[in-house]
DNA sequence: GCGGACAAAATCGTATACAATAATGGCGAC
DNA sequence: GTCGCCATTATTGTATACGATTTTGTCCGC
């Protein structure tokens, strides 16, 4: 329903929906039809296949022979599984890049942070939670490793899916705090607590979670007759 | 040249090509041409675009525009990366393994290990490396952890590569001990040893290679020239 | 004999057409 | 009236055709 953007490769139409659902325009279980998006873009149903399967292997969105596309609907197990491989890269993450931050990072990092804060108060949570998973992803670059920071973006988009569905309460505020708190201790080249901060970090995001007994009962009863 | 499968799936595809990068059948830079590769298959371009696509999304093949794919060569900093990105995930999940090791885990180790001795002895050190590596994955596996699986699975798959390229010395027998090292901290659920017995097999394995010197000069002159 | 430019060939990128499969609606039987 | 079966429809899976780009081989000029 946006304006109709003349960009015609499969890497910028699969970099457009993972940023719908990231911000949750798209939610989870959403389908996308091949045609639709095609028509969308204004590209071939060739390309949207590409795009669709590269955010498949990024298990942004599930792909269900003749059936289709859809956004994913990450499961508790998954979600779990999620923050803890997040919590194995990303503390160790944080302490190689505090030892590395450089003072063009620090510009960065608090533009990411102002906007994230001018994107709240203007009634857009959606691309403040963006904004806020952008920051874990440049602690990744900073630290200078390809390979790891590939995961971590892999790992908070998917994090994305999993507040959608299992945000409890809104705290928002404290995230923005646990931000300035790794910037300060990057700012001062403190690995120690750049990593402690971020293990809490993760495990205050894990605990702000619901994902108490939902492992018998599927979200929607809908979802139970499908199958 | 092999028989011609008759199993037509882009992931069955993809999964043949990735086994012979895997055995060292394919060597990096290897040119993986889409009529060519659709013909030994018998199918289509476009099936084959798919598992081509999937792969370079693992990174064991690079995708250059109009000019095809070519099963990857990873950098000096890329083998780096990958090995550290291992040792972030790696040895905490060996220790989870051990916590939750059972005896068909055990069983189905143990045949891994005794089909590598047998590889090695038959004179098939691509296939002994392969299960070498299936060795770490079947560990995240045992940790009931899909997700870092998955991280390490595309990691292990990228260390053939880099192993194909700057392999130095035929120490395979020092992996064998390790690996058995490993087996036996798993059968006796000592985490500890586990996670510390992982650790130091990773910095061996990463030691044993020639990673010096070849940051600046191309490993073939041909490639700098094609760039 | 050597270098550069042009032409021919090969390969990839995209679109479209057809086939196969699953979802939907209607019809008939009980 | 309800349940089950069958035809229709819609959507995906695959193959093929055409256009774009790159590579390579050849020819002419120097």
């Amino acid at each position: 329903m946006d304006a109709i953007a003349q960009e015609k490769t499969a890497e910028s139409i699969a970099t457009d929906l993972a940023l719908a659902i990231h911000e949750h325009r798209l939610s989870p279980g959403a389908k996308l039809s091949e045609d639709e998006v095609g028509e969308i873009f204004g590209v071939s149903r060739t390309v949207v296949r590409a795009a669709l399967q590269r955010l498949a292997h990024d298990r942004l969105v599930e792909l269900k022979r003749n059936r289709g596309a859809f956004v994913a609907k990450p499961t508790v197990k998954e979600a779990r599984e999620v923050f803890e491989a997040r919590a194995l890269l990303e503390p160790r993450t944080a302490r190689s890049a505090a030892e590395r931050t450089t003072e063009a990072d620090m510009i960065r990092l608090r533009s990411h942070i102002a906007e994230e804060h001018a994107a709240l108060h203007a009634g857009n949570p959606g691309r403040a939670l963006f904004l806020s998973g952008l920051f874990h992803t440049e602690i990744a670059r900073i630290a200078n490793q390809a390979t790891v920071e590939a995961f971590i973006v892999q790992l908070v988009a998917r994090s994305s899916l999993i507040i959608a569905l299992y945000w409890q309460r809104r705290n928002a505020l404290c995230e923005s705090h646990a931000h300035h708190a790794l910037l300060d201790a990057l700012k001062h080249h403190d690995g120690d607590r750049a990593e402690e901060l971020m293990k809490h970090h993760l495990l205050d995001l894990l605990s702000s979670l619901d994902l108490r007994n939902s492992e018998s009962a599927p979200r929607s009863l809908r979802e139970a007759l499908r199958h």
